[in-house]
DNA sequence: ACCTGAACACCGTTCAAGT
DNA sequence: ACCTGAACACCGTTCAAGT
């Protein structure tokens, strides 16, 4: 992971101006120099943790186990448990930046840009729930964002147009992945699992056709599109 | 609160076929014969705790203590602490539904009732958080998805195409809250707070203006309009 | 510099027991 | 029917101590 160890330096004196305390606010530590155990590593593992056995499974005994290690050794890297989940958010963002973005037009752009941090998120369970929670402000989330608005520059449309445009786009992509995911977390994306069979037989009989949660055929795709039309009636002047 | 207690009856028999459990799926307990405690009455002192404490403080003995009484009381009502939040849950949406809807265009009437769903959301910051895990699946969720396809029909769209739009809206709301949410969770709904200076500093460096996390203004109001232009370019065909 | 071990103040949940 | 009390197997986190 490393949070792109060169950007987080800069002004660490100034006494203790209550700074902010958050990981990435935080000097990360200069790398390992006998040990086996650093960030990285933990984070790595946490990952894989949380992707066989649910974001119940979070606990810091139990990642360190997977590094053979005591629970309290985590503390070295790592000041709280929140910052794994900081730190495990921003780390899957990473393969949504990796691809890198093929130019187009603002549409194109950021068609493919929301598709690929859905993607991230989709694939990893756990992960909205946490985003839920906890705010996306790692490197990685902050470059799919700078891409975002970046694309959106190119309208032309005025600044504060942007800024909305940006954070409905991210609104969605989020609470897309977030319904996905709580419905496969309850065992709803099998039309046959024991509580999708009551949702349905529940919504029959009070005349509601279908949840939210229980849209069992993901509709990122066409919720993304829609928004795009709506966009271009406001970002296209001609 | 009470699960309309007459909707969750019906097939209580059948042996013991794998029915889903869920709080929703089980028979609500008879009421009360001697006692003060009951289901509505600790889901009531459940919600004051998180709007006062926040969603850490819901462990099962702070509200057993809030209403003077031992943690393992909780259990005559409540199977476990996630059925709590479920039914916490579905209560701040009962004012979304009380407000009945006002009749008119497709558009008017779900943009009324996603606004409405929206504050409910909005007004408990823990919620979003709580609905990025647990599913809305309770009846007054059901109600609310109800309504938003109910307008959906009067356009004449396709069948699939509704349950994708009715889909789409309520993803872009329970992001639109859970964005809120964890900013204001995390001190970035001020902009003098020391993450939100940080923040700041961060994106100007890199060139990236605001993530999605950070818009300090409220944008539901531009996102649902939005949504709604690019719904109305595929639902009415005229 | 890095890790261990003991300790503290919590958790959710089960279950026998009381009334 | 409803509530208590004790108990179990966990938690996150601090901190002194080892190397």
């Amino acid at each position: 992971m490393d949070a792109s160890p060169s950007s987080d330096a800069g002004d660490e004196v100034a006494g203790e101006t209550a700074e902010a305390d958050h990981v990435f606010a935080r000097p990360v530590k200069p790398g390992r120099v006998t040990t086996d155990l650093s960030q990285a590593a933990i984070v790595q593992a946490c990952i894989k943790l949380l992707d066989e056995q649910g974001s119940n499974a979070l606990t810091m005994r139990k990642v360190a186990g997977k590094l053979g290690v005591h629970a309290t050794s985590l503390y070295w890297y790592v000041k709280r448990r929140e910052d794994l989940i900081d730190l495990s958010l921003d780390e899957i963002l990473r393969t949504a930046v990796e691809r890198s973005a093929t130019p187009g037009s603002w549409r194109e752009e950021i068609s493919e840009t929301a598709t690929q941090m859905h993607n991230a998120l989709a694939s990893h369970p756990w992960a909205p729930g946490f985003a839920a929670t906890r705010p996306l402000l790692g490197p990685n989330a902050l470059e799919i964002f700078r891409r975002i608005v970046t694309s959106l520059a190119s309208t032309g449309a005025p600044a504060e147009t942007q800024t909305q445009a940006a954070a409905t786009i991210s609104d969605f992509i989020l609470g897309s992945a977030t319904a996905a995911a709580s419905a496969h977390a309850a065992g709803l994306d099998t039309p046959t699992s024991p509580l999708a069979q009551l949702v349905t037989r529940q919504a029959a009989r009070a005349g509601s056709p279908l949840p939210g949660a229980t849209h069992w055929e993901p509709s990122f795709d066409f919720g993304i599109d829609v928004l795009l039309d709506g966009l271009a009636l406001r970002l296209e002047i001609a």
